[in-house]
DNA sequence: GACTTTAGTGTCGACTCGCTACTAATTAGC
DNA sequence: GCTAATTAGTAGCGAGTCGACACTAAAGTC
């Protein structure tokens, strides 16, 4: 059997851009094709990924995971989802490509699945997000990861019911309709039962 | 930079016996070793994957999903999990090696930590258990994967609305107290909302 | 000032969950 | 046999949650 060549580590770097999910591309390549790095022989993978965000935004991502192991063309590739803030500018030599719903294929749409699949234990929304938001904001993000609608009252209840947000003073006022108020992601201390927010649930 | 070694396969193969979870260990192999194998250099992983199940135990996993990617020692190691049934018999120079609970570390926790993140959307404690089971079998699986009690009367109800099981015209009796009621496997397809069951939220 | 747009709240009815208390059918002990 | 113990399974109540609808609130637009 011949010695493989080296894994790959390759990057779904995911923000919120303009009303929908947008992935991090080099600005060269046609169609999505994402960053990547060589694992190296001696490297943790979780390590690999996180060097290879820092030397493309400079900075670390405010989530990440692993999605899995595997074959991508000729070689192993191993990837991994991050998220970084909504206003995050991309680097030089690369671009955020917006992600029309529903329209993604192959390690994109692992990728998003990932997120999807731990929104209800993981803050990915709140990273997604800058430090304050509105709840529409966040209901937003929500519906875009989730690919459905949510309903607005029962959103709020059941987010304020779980203690995740505080809000604060600030009011944010854009164009149309009346301001809305900013939040800070704050999840109370698990003391006693923490109440789960089952965000897949709600109509 | 130096060429990685052959990533390797390895499997974490779960079954139920005497009331407690099992993994499939060589037999020779002291604390818990797990079964592996060399991804060749030109098949899928999930492929190796599954060819090592079959070389072990003869026959496909009832369910398999892998866990990661994750670096072991030297080596890169992907990491899978798969369940079998109840009655499987290891095969010769393997063993089943009990998991009291709680008592596991390692490749073992996580993948075990992947069972029950997945309890809720694939039929992981159907496929632990043969054709036919009581729901006290059931409920103790889910207990087992879950690590927590649930209470009785409120997994019966939860499971029956959600149509994934259905009775059958069998009664298994076993020593003490009443004979319980054989029940099958038979998630009702998907016609208009199908009740989803939290086994994780219930009590 | 009337209309539109977006944010946010009050409340009702239906449904769900945890619990207690019960019934049912078998074995074990005497 | 009779009684106790053990395990399986059911009934129903009270608390809590969710979805929907209708409403109020505060801004811009004409």
């Amino acid at each position: 059997m011949a010695a493989s060549p080296s894994p790959r580590i390759v990057l779904a770097c995911v923000t919120w851009r303009n009303g929908e999910l947008a992935v991090l591309t080099p600005a060269a390549s046609r169609g999505v094709t994402l960053p990547e790095a060589p694992l190296g022989g001696a490297s943790l993978p979780d390590d690999a990924a996180d060097a290879l965000v820092k030397r493309i935004l400079g900075r670390a991502a405010a989530w990440r995971s692993q999605v899995g192991a595997l074959r991508d063309e000729t070689s192993l590739a191993i990837l991994y989802v991050a998220v970084v803030p909504a206003d995050t500018e991309a680097p030089t030599r690369h671009e955020w490509r917006g992600l029309p719903r529903g329209t993604s294929s192959g390690l994109l749409r692992a990728a998003l699945a990932q997120l999807r699949a731990r929104i209800d234990r993981d803050p990915i929304a709140f990273r997604l997000l800058g430090e304050r938001f509105t709840l529409s904001d966040l209901q937003q993000v929500y519906e875009l990861l989730l690919e459905r609608r949510l309903h607005k009252a029962s959103f709020r209840r059941s987010l304020l019911a779980a203690h995740l947000v505080e809000p604060t003073e600030q009011w944010r006022s854009e164009g149309r309709g009346r301001p809305a108020q900013l939040f800070r992601f704050a999840p109370r201390r698990r003391r006693g039962l923490q109440r789960a927010v089952r965000f897949d649930l709600l109509g």
